[in-house]
DNA sequence: CGTGGGTTTGACCAGTTGGTCAAATTGATC
DNA sequence: GATCAATTTGACCAACTGGTCAAACCCACG
C-alpha cells in the first residue's frame, strides 16, 4: 500500500472513516456481533476495501482497543498529588462522567471486552492500569494520612467512581427507563458530588 | 414431544441441563459470539438434541431472560416501608452484593443485553421494572421528609447500587488485575457499607 | 416381549461470514 | 500525458452457523 514512504493523504483519511464506523459498529453489537460488511456500509466503503486498510476483523478491533486504555486512562493520570485533595478526586470524578457522556461508544466497548474477561487487553491492564492506580492510591493513602480527607480503602473508592461512570455510560437504557425518559447524566453530577463530598469529609 | 401430558423426567433434567449450558456460554459470549454448537458441547447433548427442547438458539436464550429480571429485582422488592430504614437500605445492598459473589454469570447475561440496547427486554424494563422502582422510590422519599435517613435523589441512590454491584461482578477481571489477584469482593461489603451508612445518616 | 410414543442423532442444507485475488481504476510525479 | 504505484472492487471461496429431517433408538406400559 504504501512502499517505503510515510501514510498517504487518503490513507489517514480511509482509516480514520473505518475505525470510526468500527467504532460504531463494535460497540453496538460486540466484536463477534459486528460484522465486517455492516463496518463497510458504516464506513460507506466496500468489504474488501476495509481489509486493504486492515488486515482483518481483528486488527480493526485491536487498533481501537490500543488507544483506548490510554485515552480511558488520562484522568486518573491528571490527578495531581500536589493539588487540593477533595479538589482534585471531585475533579477525577467529574472528568470520568464528562467522558460517559461524550464517548459512550467508547465506554461500551472497552465493556464489551472486560465482559468477555479481557482475552485482548488482559496484559495492559496488568502492565499499565496496576501499576498506575498503585501509584495514584499511595497520593490518596498520603492525603488521608495527612488527614486531608476521610479515611477510606483507596482501591474501593476508586473502584466506586468507576462503576459509577460506567453505570450512566453503559446502562443508560435502563437508568433512562427508570426515569421516564429523562437523561440519567442530568442529575448523575450533582448526586454524585455530593456522595464523594460527604464520604471524603473528614 | 410430549402429547397432552405434563412434562417427562427426561425433559426436566435435559431442561435444565441445557438451560445451565447456555448461561454459561451466552454469559461468556454473550448472545450472538454464543453457538449451538458451543452450548450442546458445554451440555454434553448433541445439537439436534438441543432444537428438539428449545424451537431455535433465541428460544434459550429468551427462556434464560424470562426468569432473571425477576430473580434480579427480587432483593428490592423486599425493601419494607415498615423496616428500619437504614437497615432496609444497607440490607438492600447487601443482598445484590451476595448476588453479585453467586450469580456473576446471571449478572453478566444481563449485562450483555443491557450494553446491546436491551432489545429483548426493554418492554419488561418499562412495565415491570420502572413501576417497581417508582414504587420503593416514594418509600424512600417517605423516609427521607421523616429524617429517618439524609436527603438523597431517590433514583439516583438505587442507580448508584446498581453501579456497584453490577461493576463487582461484570469488572471482576479488571479490579481482580488492579488488586494483583485478590479477590474484590472480599472488601467490598465493607467498603459499601461504610460509604452508604455515611451518605444516609441524617 | 412387543408396541407406541418420547428421545436422540447422522447427514444434510441454505445463508452468512471473514478473507482472497486478479483485474480495473485512480492519483501523483516527471 | 505517460508511467507506475496506490487504491478500489466484483467475483469468488472455505469455514461456520442455525436449523431440518428421516431414521434409529430407548423406555414405560400392557
Amino acid at each position: 500500500m504504501t512502499g517505503t514512504r510515510g501514510t498517504t493523504r487518503i490513507q489517514k483519511r480511509n482509516r480514520a472513516t473505518i475505525l470510526e464506523a468500527a467504532l460504531e459498529v463494535f460497540a453496538a453489537h460486540g466484536f463477534r456481533g459486528a460484522t465486517v460488511d455492516q463496518i463497510a456500509a458504516a464506513a460507506g466503503l466496500s468489504k474488501p476495501n476495509l481489509l486493504y486498510y486492515f488486515t482483518s476483523k481483528e486488527a480493526m478491533h485491536a487498533a481501537l482497543l490500543e488507544g483506548l486504555l490510554d485515552t480511558w486512562l488520562d484522568p486518573l493520570r491528571a490527578l495531581d498529588a500536589d493539588g487540593d485533595p477533595m479538589q482534585e478526586l471531585l475533579g477525577y470524578m467529574h472528568r470520568k462522567l464528562e467522558m460517559s457522556r461524550d464517548f459512550p461508544r467508547e465506554s461500551r466497548l472497552f465493556a464489551n471486552e472486560i465482559l468477555q474477561g479481557a482475552p485482548r487487553i488482559l496484559s495492559a491492564l496488568n502492565d499499565d492500569l496496576k501499576p498506575l492506580v498503585d501509584d495514584k492510591v499511595r497520593i490518596i493513602e498520603g492525603w488521608m494520612d495527612a488527614g486531608k480527607i476521610a479515611r477510606v480503602h483507596p482501591y474501593h473508592l476508586i473502584f466506586s467512581i468507576w462503576a459509577h461512570t460506567q453505570h450512566y455510560a453503559d446502562f443508560e437504557v435502563q437508568a433512562r427507563a427508570v426515569l421516564g425518559g429523562e437523561d440519567p447524566l442530568d442529575g448523575a453530577a450533582q448526586f454524585l458530588d455530593h456522595v464523594y463530598r460527604r464520604l471524603l469529609t473528614p
